[in-house]
DNA sequence: AGCACGCCGACT
DNA sequence: GTCGGCGTGCTC
């Protein structure tokens, strides 16, 4: 027996640090192991190759278990997790289990389907079963067509399983493992010159880190560029990385990939699928099976033996950040990842964030501009603002919106009704004293849901029924102020009695079945108006839209929230994309009190890059990000003062630490109280990306002796690269 | 994060 | 007299 010696093993707990483990077992970083970890038993990671010398080994436990079901994590995998750890400053353990498929992450050992295929031997070929023989001879005749797949043999008979073990004992039946098809692609759509361009210059770069930014605007015909670029690097015999927002993992975009390589296997990764299938996928993507992996955020993982490439579709989308526990990033990753293994990387969208392009202004990433409609007849539409000082308004809307939803209502054409809910009070307030329903968790108010009764807390879940009077003073007279979507549609009823509507919410989309509803509908020509909001924004087909018209857009303008406007205008930039149709270049009406601003004054020039530049502009003028590097380290506690204490007492003892790094708050954060906790915040910024992390270091062992002294009253985090304030 | 250990209130 | 509330301390 090999001698003992001591291991590094990572496993899923908030402390930094691996911890040392005995064995004797020749261990290599990567394994999955079992071992004892307190009083009870839990999944580790062999983090190190080298054994770990000059450790008093008396007293440490030995590794119980040795998972080999699958071969090690990949050196690759351990990298992305230790930069990410590093970079997020997070503990290392639940880095890494934040990376892993859920099935990795227990302490048992997974079954993994067997991905050879059997078929018969020569002797099993020289001998047919008898026919009385029913399932042996109707396995034997299917076999004569080719392998099966597991699978495929239990279609043929239930009782596959048992005879196909005999004949693998008796040598009548072996197991090969499946040839990788050749690559066929489905007859495609032939590009404009402009992609043409695109493509070839996206194709300059193989096997070297290239980063590029596909800048196309809605309806440019990016997906056929990716398409196209994928088709290149899957004949060299290259994986593909293809990363896209939560809400665009539509099954449209999916048939759009398996229906033009229909001989390559497309693994689907996100958080909702189950256990067993997410692993599958993963392991499919990690032994080379599969040739694409799409996947939301958590997708960027994913061990490819064989990357080629990875695309960033809509890379300006929130969802690629994850906001609790490992604040990562998917997109930041992903351009990390692809430096790292030396493949292009593309980040695409209409409306690339401000971060992309000052990485752009700065030469770092090279853009591609796709400034046309692929379809050469699609026209822009048309932008005009309703200057909402100077018209009554009839529940919310405007005479000439109302006109013209009219107008396209009787002439058969669908429009769209966009309700930017940024801003937005669709609260219930009493008539005479001014009561408002206020969330008692959170300094949120609620939103009423009529058809339910109902209100609820969009920031932390609270619900209750709508009352009957007013709480305060017992007045019956209560009324819903501001617009919600079903208030609207309401309203829309009244007004366009002859038209036939559709909401599009959360609400009304939460199921996939209501989904596809919607899709039905939309495409059967069974909808004259589609009301709805920021999901419509997103990169939904919802086919030819006449008008689409945008309500209460100002909510962005003048906001506490910085990264407002710079939403505010790539939703409305996506959603006038909407608009237009090949014969007729469609129309886009905004309702606006300000429509001086310059962000619709460049909506109007569809003039994406001239108030990007004015927002870039803006933002160096006032030290924020992407001018310079941000962190936040929040705390929250039952009172604010707790979290105020702690993140005073924190602030004077980094201070000192804190060279060429700005310090501000602690400050309240934004949404004060938020599910019973009230939170405050510190905010550190830099021109140095290194010294904001030398200070980031020293403050995240700082806080977690600190936080000792409160308690588990208070909890803090940090957000390296923060989204939200 | 879990989980045990520990010290004070209302119950078979 | 005990069951269990969650404060506090530790995990190689």
């Amino acid at each position: 027996m090999a001698e003992e010696y001591a291991v590094q093993v990572a496993v899923d707990v908030p402390l930094f640090g691996t911890f040392s483990y005995l064995t004797h077992l020749p261990l290599r970083a990567g394994q999955r192991v079992r071992v004892p970890f307190g009083p009870r038993r839990v999944c580790g990671f062999i983090t190190n190759d080298i054994p770990t010398e000059g450790i008093e080994t008396g007293r440490l436990k030995r590794v119980e278990e040795l998972f080999d079901e699958l071969p090690p994590l990949p050196a690759t995998l351990l990298a992305m997790v230790r930069f990410a750890a590093d970079y997020y400053h997070h503990p290392i353990g639940q880095t890494l289990f934040t990376a892993l498929p859920g099935a990795l992450r227990t302490d048992r050992a997974v079954r993994l389907e067997d991905e050879r295929l059997w078929q018969l031997t020569g002797a099993g070929l020289a001998e047919e079963p008898p026919a009385r023989q029913k399932a042996r001879r109707a396995l034997w005749q299917a076999l004569q067509d080719g392998p099966l797949t597991n699978a495929a043999a239990r279609g043929v008979s239930a009782q596959a399983g048992r005879i196909l073990a005999d004949w693998l004992q008796e040598g009548r039946a072996e197991r090969v493992a499946p040839e990788a098809l050749p690559l066929r692609v489905a007859p495609a759509p032939s590009l404009n010159d402009e992609q043409q361009r695109a493509l070839e210059a996206l194709s300059e770069t193989r096997d070297d880190f290239a980063p590029y930014v596909l800048h196309g605007i809605t309806g440019s015909g990016k997906t056929e560029v990716y398409l196209r670029l994928i088709e290149r690097v899957l004949a060299a015999g290259r994986q593909v990385l293809l990363l896209v927002p939560e809400i665009n993992l539509t099954p449209q975009l999916i048939e759009r990939f398996t229906g033009r390589f229909p001989a390559t296997r497309v693994v689907m990764l996100h958080s909702h699928l189950a256990d067993g299938e997410r692993l599958k996928g993963w392991v499919d993507a990690w032994q080379g099976r599969a040739g694409i992996v799409i996947g939301t955020r958590l997708a960027v993982f994913t061990p490819l033996p064989r990357l080629g490439l990875i695309v960033v579709d809509e890379e300006h989308d929130g969802s690629f950040k994850q906001q609790d526990g490992l604040r990562y990033h998917a997109r930041d990753l992903a351009v990390w990842r692809a430096r790292q293994e030396r493949v292009p990387i593309v980040l695409g969208s209409a409306t690339p964030s401000l971060e992309t392009m000052a990485n752009v202004a700065a030469g770092r990433y090279r853009r591609l501009t796709l400034s046309r409609r692929a379809h050469d007849a699609a026209r822009l539409p048309t932008i005009r603002l309703v200057d909402t000082r100077r018209i009554k308004l009839v529940e919310g809307l405007a005479e000439p919106v109302i006109a013209a939803l009219k107008a396209r209502v009787a002439r058969g054409e669908m429009s769209l009704v966009f309700i930017n809910r940024r801003g937005f009070a669709p609260v219930v307030a009493c008539t005479d004293c001014g009561w408002l329903s206020g969330c008692p968790r959170c300094s949120a108010k609620l939103v009423v849901h009529l058809a339910e009764r109902k209100m609820r807390c969009h920031h932390c879940g609270w619900e209750e029924a709508v009352p009957p009077v007013c709480p305060d003073c017992g007045n019956v007279d209560l009324k819903p102020l501001g617009q919600g979507t079903q208030r609207l549609e309401a309203a829309l009823a009244r007004l366009l009695p002859e038209a036939r509507l559709l909401r599009i919410d959360r609400d009304t989309t939460r199921h996939k079945a209501a989904w596809d509803e919607v899709y039905r509908k939309v495409h059967a020509g069974e909808v004259d108006v589609l009301v709805g909001t920021q999901m419509l924004a997103k990169g939904h087909d919802f086919g030819a839209l006449s008008l689409v018209t945008v309500l209460n857009a100002d909510g962005g303008l003048y906001s506490a929230d910085y990264r407002a406007a710079e939403r505010l205008f790539a939703q409305l930039m996506q959603v006038a994309g909407r608009a237009g149709r090949a014969e007729a270049p469609g129309e886009v009406l905004v309702q606006t009190q300000w429509p001086e601003h310059p962000l619709y004054q460049a909506l109007l020039r569809h003039d994406f890059d001239g108030y990007a530049q004015t927002l870039l502009e803006e933002r160096r003028m006032a030290g924020f990000p992407p001018a310079v590097y941000q962190a936040l380290l929040r705390a929250d506690a039952y009172e604010i003062a707790t979290a105020t204490a702690f993140l005073t007492a924190l602030r004077a003892e980094a201070e000192p630490h804190a060279d060429g790094v700005l310090v501000s708050g602690p400050a309240p954060a934004l949404m004060v109280r938020l599910a019973n906790r009230e939170r405050a915040q510190l905010v550190f910024e830099s021109g140095s990306r290194a010294a904001l992390h030398a200070l980031l270091e020293r403050l995240v062992s700082l806080a977690e002796r600190m936080a000792k002294a409160h308690g588990r009253a208070l909890r803090w985090s940090l957000d390296v690269d923060p989204q939200e304030m």
